[in-house]
DNA sequence: TCTGGGGTCCTGCGCCCG
DNA sequence: TCTGCGGGCGCAGGACCC
């Protein structure tokens, strides 16, 4: 795979002709963000992460990570693998920001960017190359450029005629650096690569394939499609088969409308009592109301997320007469459900998400009973007065702690 | 490893309707 | 009137992604 990897500053590419599409993906994104306040800690193992009994890695450093420390891996795992870590608690809104200026330098250079997360892109530049008079592989050293000198961050780009192969090219770019797959060797570069590495194939998927004795791309390319099927379902049998002979046309899609809104909390201890239940999802419908507003958008069902103590989950949906995107609404559907749906016993976890998304155009929603307050106007003028005094200056008063009252 | 929080997509089932 | 069939929808669960 060596022979991919573009050296910064090197003069010679790889031959990139036809490779429009570039994933860029920032390196260890959320502790660099951190580390530009706090460069005495470069060379340190650092995560970000709550610091909780039960918070998980949200992202590690690079030093972090030859300890065996990695993202999602328990906080007390990671502690006990590297025990002079360093870990920073999240800043809220820090990352978003950074990101938007990221994408914001992407969106110069072409408009056909589609974000996946916070920290990575795919950018389609076939139709940016000849305006700017350059080619993919320059494209993508001057990306690299910008974003280290405008936003002091790292990020590692792939170079590749479709997405999919873009985005295996940047993972093996890391950290701070370039791979370029030229267009007649995407087979090639494909096959001799794991099945894990195929997108969408996850732990069960590569154990259901292994099974069958499929261990390596070439195995899955190799495979009538109609095998596939039968043992990875159709759409997923088509899409590794697919992928695997080098076929992804996907576009870059910039727009993409948002299919749900969610919130959920994980408790430090697990909860027994249905009224502290109550009062969580009460927290929850407010930040997902919240949302809602913010994006212009209301969902007609509702749907709960409860995960137990053993760890079992389930979870439980509505479909409601008319969308909203009023958190008593959305509360007291969540409620009835977890009533009727949640048995006793330990609670871990609890959620709430609205699905079933629509911009609400169509004017004023229905209330779902006529006599109702106007609740919606009341958390709309919640909303305002949060923007202006902080999220603390509202809150519904069965949130407030007993000082506060 | 003892497992967060934000999402998307797929599958399978039951129900309703024509 | 009964039965079979297929499509659409709602729902639950699971796998996967970052």
């Amino acid at each position: 795979m060596a022979r991919y990897r573009v050296t910064t500053g090197a003069t010679e590419l790889p031959d990139d002709t036809g490779c429009s599409i570039l994933h860029v993906d920032m390196d260890a994104f959320f502790v660099s963000c951190e580390l530009r306040t706090r460069p005495e800690l470069a060379s340190q193992p650092v995560v970000v992460s709550g610091g909780g009994p039960r918070s998980v890695v949200a992202a590690a450093s690079y030093p972090a990570r030859r300890f065996g420390v990695r993202s999602a891996m328990p906080f007390a795992t990671a502690k006990r693998l590297c025990p002079h870590l360093v870990c920073i608690q999240p800043t809220p809104g820090l990352y978003g920001e950074v990101s938007r200026g990221v994408m914001g330098i992407f969106r110069q250079l072409t408009p056909l960017v589609e974000p996946l997360s916070l920290d990575e892109a795919f950018l389609d530049v076939g139709g940016a190359l000849r305006r700017l008079g350059t080619t993919p592989g320059a494209l993508g050293a001057r990306i690299r450029e910008r974003v280290a000198a405008e936003h002091g961050i790292t990020c590692s780009v792939g170079v590749a005629k479709v997405k999919f192969v873009a985005k295996l090219a940047s993972g093996m770019a890391k950290p701070d650096g370039m791979v370029i797959v030229p267009a007649a060797e995407t087979l090639e570069f494909l096959h001799p690569l794991p099945v894990s590495a195929l997108w969408g194939v996850g732990k069960r998927t590569e154990e259901q394939l292994r099974q069958h004795g499929w261990h390596t791309i070439a195995d899955i390319a190799a495979t009538p499609p109609a095998r596939l099927r039968r043992a990875a379902g159709r759409a997923v049998g088509d899409h590794l088969w697919a992928l695997a002979n080098g076929h992804d046309d996907r576009a870059v899609e910039p727009e993409s409308a948002e299919k749900s809104i969610g919130a959920e909390h994980t408790f430090d201890v697990d909860v027994f009592n249905r009224a502290e239940l109550g009062l969580e999802l009460l927290r929850l419908s407010e930040r997902v109301g919240a949302t809602l507003r913010s994006r212009g958008l209301r969902g007609r069902t509702v749907s709960i997320k409860v995960r137990f103590g053993d760890f079992r989950t389930i979870t439980r949906a509505r479909t409601v007469l008319s969308a909203t995107d009023v958190a008593r609404d959305i509360h007291r559907t969540a409620v009835e459900l977890l009533a009727e749906h949640a048995p006793t016993g330990a609670v871990r976890l609890i959620g709430v998400r609205v699905e079933g998304l629509d911009t609400g155009d169509e004017g004023e929603q229905l209330s779902f009973t006529n006599d109702e307050p106007r609740w919606r106007d009341a958390e709309v003028a919640a909303d305002v007065a949060r923007l202006k005094f902080g999220s603390a200056a509202i809150r519904p008063a069965s949130l407030l702690s007993p000082r506060e009252e």
